[in-house]
DNA sequence: TATACGTGGTG
DNA sequence: TCACCAAGTAT
């Protein structure tokens, strides 16, 4: 990629880049929190995020000073809720380690929970002006094909290798222009599955363009066969109210707040597994089940299929480990961070709380 | 190095 | 319905 290369991109990207909202500060904390929600994220998904989590959390310090459970809540829905942990977590860091500044050292930046290759070249090359090239997902497949690679760019050979060649021919006077404008000729333009050349700046010097097999890179690879996982949720009812309880802190959806309930093991129906699970969960069975709804969701790495019912303990039973949990009322469930899979029964639970307050009625 | 980690858009 | 994909990081 030569000077005239450089300067047809950078041009392009000036004259015709989207007006994002992280696009109109040079707030290095604001920069970096738009990265880390961009992680595996889609421009239009993150937008309204973004918009809410700084007017919700403005400066380093305020994100800092906030509750954790107040961090999920605002990013509820967006998903690998480990970034806010860590976002968090490293908001606290840089109160409490850089005296409330975000550090503009890539090493010690880098060092900062949740902060990667990506985020650290990202945040410093647009707020800080450092001369580290991005390689995320978009600038792999632009790379790929205009160098025409035909290797898995996935690995870490092949992406440190590109890393190189970036880096060396990166601009100084502007290498978060630079940066942002591969990423949005792939967000735009070098898209996957039909690549717009006529629209694109580089087309004409593009070697897998001139060699007609763009579409075709890069490369995918193999693909494993996704599991399906069944599983029951107890939403138990006492007087309006339903119980609730907060995943453990790490992992899997962690810090969020969910039913009781678990997978249904080989062979096992949906009541049995119900059962079983509220006597392991919370040390009771419950005395009366209902079936309130059946979801399908996609998880990263899984699919799942619950099983949803509403269930009623004895008379005098009470959850075990209530003082893990809580009993809110159908309007408090907004003021908790639910996975999405729970969200989609929501609709069904509302209706249902409603009409067991009004009986007869309707 | 390979895998865990959410969700929604898109064809 | 479904597979693929998206401004990746931690372990």
């Amino acid at each position: 990629m030569n000077a005239n290369d450089i300067q047809a991109l950078l041009d392009w990207y000036r004259a015709s880049q989207r007006d994002l909202p992280w696009r109109r500060t040079r707030n290095i904390y604001r920069i970096w929190v738009s990265e880390v929600m961009l992680q595996q994220t889609q421009v239009v998904t993150a937008a309204p995020y973004y918009r809410r989590f700084l007017a919700r959390f403005p400066t380093v310090a305020a994100l800092a000073a906030a509750p954790l459970d107040d961090v999920l809540k605002a990013w509820e829905g967006l998903g690998y809720y480990g970034r806010a942990r860590n976002l968090h977590a490293a908001a606290r860091q840089v109160v409490t380690a850089h005296g409330g500044r975000v550090p503009r050292t890539p090493a010690v930046f880098r060092r900062l929970p949740g902060v990667g290759d990506y985020i650290a070249a990202a945040v410093l090359s647009i707020a800080a002006g450092e001369p580290l090239p991005v390689v995320d997902g978009n600038v792999l497949r632009v790379w790929a094909r205009w160098c025409c690679l035909r290797e898995d760019v996935r690995t870490a050979r092949v992406r440190n290798r590109i890393r190189r060649e970036l880096a060396a021919v990166i601009p100084a006077a502007a290498p978060g222009d630079f940066n942002q404008a591969l990423m949005e000729l792939g967000a735009r333009v070098c898209v996957p599955r039909a690549p717009r050349c006529a629209e694109c700046p580089l087309a004409h010097r593009c070697a897998a363009r001139r060699a007609g097999v763009a579409a075709a890179l890069p490369v995918p690879p193999p693909r494993r066969a996704v599991p399906l996982q069944r599983a029951v949720v107890a939403v138990i009812v006492r007087r309006g109210r339903v119980f609730i309880q907060q995943r453990p802190a790490d992992g899997f959806l962690g810090g969020l707040w969910e039913f009781p309930g678990g997978k249904i093991e080989p062979g096992e129906t949906p009541e049995a597994a119900l059962v079983r699970e509220c006597r392991e969960e919370i040390g009771t069975a419950p005395a009366a089940i209902a079936p309130l709804a059946e979801v399908r969701h996609a998880y990263s790495h899984f699919r799942a299929h619950l099983h949803v019912f509403v269930c009623r303990l004895g008379r005098g039973a009470a959850p075990r480990v209530a003082a893990a949990g809580r009993w809110v009322t159908a309007a408090e469930l907004d003021d908790y961070a639910f996975p999405g899979a729970n969200r989609k029964f929501f609709p069904q639970l509302r209706e249902w709380l409603r009409s067991e307050s009004h009986p007869g009625g309707g």
